[in-house]
RNA sequence: CGGGACGUAGCGCAGUCUGGUAGCGCACUUGCCUUGGGAGCAAGGGGUCGCCGGUUCAAGUCCGGCCGUCCCGACCA
């Protein structure tokens, strides 16, 4: 049992100014954290018991699964990640430093290079495979912009997991056991959410899905299916080949230049030629250290740069700037088109849709018309490059897409040998064959997994914490703490709790119920043990439930055995 | 890094335009009062007005530079 009376939990009336969203107010407003530096946060007693218990959820599904827990350090030598090739790669977000001889090292914002130069260490043979190894550590990533507060931090607790399997097919099933083991560890913490087919980005590898809890806060875009399973983040979703829904026989001849002052976007030129923009066939130009790339696509979308990404295998990829666009066209941007482009020229499959569409001259105030795609100019290929829309087809089954947004709280990869190969982590197979070892890695972000939580789960009043991650289980408090046989009789209450093995918060504040009353909500405690005392006078306390506000007048010796009950029962409601 | 905003007591803000003794609410301390939804009365404590420089008899206020913070975009658990 804990004395509210002791314990650092500062709950603040007024909200801070430089908060948002829920999550982040929430978290202010209930004293569970404060902010050190930006993206950067002190966790208070209250705070890290929720970030406590989502650990030891983590935990016990990760051993579940057969993974084993190890713990690495912060501090990295560069000389790690040097030999995997991402010192240069990883950019800025990597933290560097040096210590007093000059060496370099880094905070290490992933642990792949740590891990696989322990494993390389130490497995040799085939019989030491599969192996999971997971840890739950502070992280460090310079970001660019921390918001949201626990959100995106740039110092934050992650587990992160990696497995070692002797071929591409234990790989896959050791996949399957962290995707199932991640399922069970969101639905344990009362979590609306959805495992997504995703981009891979900088961390590399074959495949991944990222598991989002759906909220409006959230920062990614997703898609699903009404109809199937399918659902991938927009960067993924795939948007394939479209029907000719737009019947038209090309006009003979080749295009025709007309004037267009001063139309530049889809919409001016659509309006003013009277064509639909799903027949104008949009230009882009991208620079990217392969070389500058037009991509052109129907009107009516947009494109994915991802894909786009993707599609050329280039690390960085930006759109052209004005002066780039002119150095190129010879024209302003909202000009440009394909015909006659000096660029290659990568063709969205929408463009494949079109028959005969309209484009720009590459010259100012002028657009082409009666344009055929592959006869008046040649796209290297047809591929998928735009961004997925609500309502497309879905790519495996004749349903509809939905949107939604999403926080992604964890991550699965299917990394291949992408680090096993650049750091030699090999072993003998069975025939005494070199081998490299297959990888996967498994991230799941603690902090943001809490805020996530308030963000799906709160109301006017503050947070309603699921019971499986609530910093507490019931509030017992005391109406009037000058009434000494109510307070007695409140503390024995709370004393009896802890016994029976459920997490009290004893509010022996001497403050106004009201005050302790707003607190318990904001705090988000999801049971509540009021003694008052009218009731107390007639042998009654209140239990009232924080999510659905419904309150049950309970006789006092019955009251410890009630609580035990309705724990009993929200707890179950957080089983898989 | 581009765009926008902000920085005055622990928190929320006014004062800055038009230079002249730094204010309000909450919180905090003490006393009284009150005890079922952030009460009331009284008396207090708390500020290098983000930092550095400039203009001026005089700067929170005007000018210059820097730092920090938040929001929108590209990155990620």
């Amino acid at each position: 049992m804990i004395r509210y009376s002791r314990y650092l939990m500062p709950t603040t009336k007024e909200t801070p100014s430089d908060a948002e969203v829920a999550s982040h107010r929430l978290m202010l407003r209930a004293g569970l954290i404060r902010k050190v530096a930006s993206g950067i946060y002190s966790y208070l007693p209250a705070g890290l018991r929720v970030l406590r218990k989502v650990e030891a959820i983590i935990r016990e599904e990760m051993d579940r699964a057969g993974a084993q827990e190890v713990l690495m350090p912060a501090v990295i030598p560069a000389e790690l990640w040097k030999e995997s090739g991402r010192w240069d790669a990883y950019g800025k977000e990597l933290l560097r430093f040096r210590d007093r001889a000059g060496r370099e090292f880094c905070l290490g914002p992933t642990h792949e290079e740590v891990i696989t130069d322990l494993v390389r260490g130490e497995v040799h043979s085939y019989r030491q495979l599969p192996l999971n190894l997971y840890q739950i550590q502070d992280k460090f990533r310079d970001e660019i912009r921390p918001r949201f507060g626990l959100m995106r931090g740039r110092e934050f607790f992650m587990k992160d997991a990696y497995s070692f399997d002797a071929d591409e097919e234990g790989a896959a099933g050791t996949y399957r056991k962290m995707y199932e083991a991640y399922s069970r560890i969101f639905r344990r913490m009362g979590l609306d959410f959805r495992a997504v087919e995703a981009d891979t980005g900088a961390i590399g590898g074959s495949s991944s899905h990222e598991f989002m809890v759906i909220a409006d806060s959230g920062e990614d875009a997703i898609v699903s299916c009404g109809g199937c399973e399918y659902s991938a983040n927009v960067e993924k979703a795939e948007c394939p080949p479209e029907d000719r829904d737009i019947p038209s026989s090309p006009a003979p001849g080749s295009p025709r230049k007309v004037s267009t002052p001063g139309k530049r976007t889809i919409d001016e030129v659509s309006a003013f030629l009277n064509i639909a923009p799903g027949l104008l066939i949009k230009t882009l130009l991208f620079e990217t250290d392969k070389g500058d790339v037009a991509v052109v696509l129907s009107g009516k979308h947009e494109v994915n740069e991802t894909k786009v990404k993707n599609y050329v295998g280039a690390e960085w990829l930006k759109l052209a700037g004005e002066d780039r666009v002119r150095e190129i066209t010879g024209a302003p941007s909202g000009y440009t088109g394909p015909v006659g482009l000096p660029v290659r020229v990568l063709a969205d499959h929408s463009v494949g849709a079109i028959v005969s569409g309209a484009t720009g001259a590459n010259e100012q105030d002028a657009h082409l018309v009666d344009v055929v795609p592959g006869r008046d100019f040649q796209p290297e290929a047809y591929a998928d490059v735009r961004l997925v829309e609500e309502g497309d087809r879905c790519p495996r089954c004749t349903g509809n897409l939905r949107s939604s947004r999403g926080i992604e709280v964890g991550h699965v990869f299917r990394l291949g040998t992408k680090y096993s190969r650049s750091l030699s982590a090999t072993y003998l197979d069975a025939g005494g064959k070199e081998q490299l070892i297959v990888m996967g890695c498994y991230g799941i972000g603690v902090g943001r997994t809490a805020a996530a939580a308030i963000e799906q789960h709160h109301d006017q009043d503050g947070i309603r914490w699921p019971i499986s991650i609530a910093p507490f289980e019931v509030c017992v408090l005391p109406v009037n703490m000058k009434n000494a046989g109510l307070v007695e009789e409140a503390k024995r209450v709370a004393g009896e709790l802890s016994v029976r093995g459920i997490e009290a918060l004893f509010d022996d504040r001497d403050e106004r119920p009201g005050i302790k009353f707003k607190d318990a909500d904001l705090v988000g405690i999801p049971l509540r043990v009021t003694f008052g005392e009218k009731n107390y006078g007639a042998g009654y306390a209140e239990i009232r439930d924080r999510t659905t506000g419904e309150t049950d007048r309970v006789g006092i010796s019955a009251v410890v055995d009630r609580v035990c009950a309705a724990v009993e029962e929200k707890r179950k409601e957080c089983t898989p």
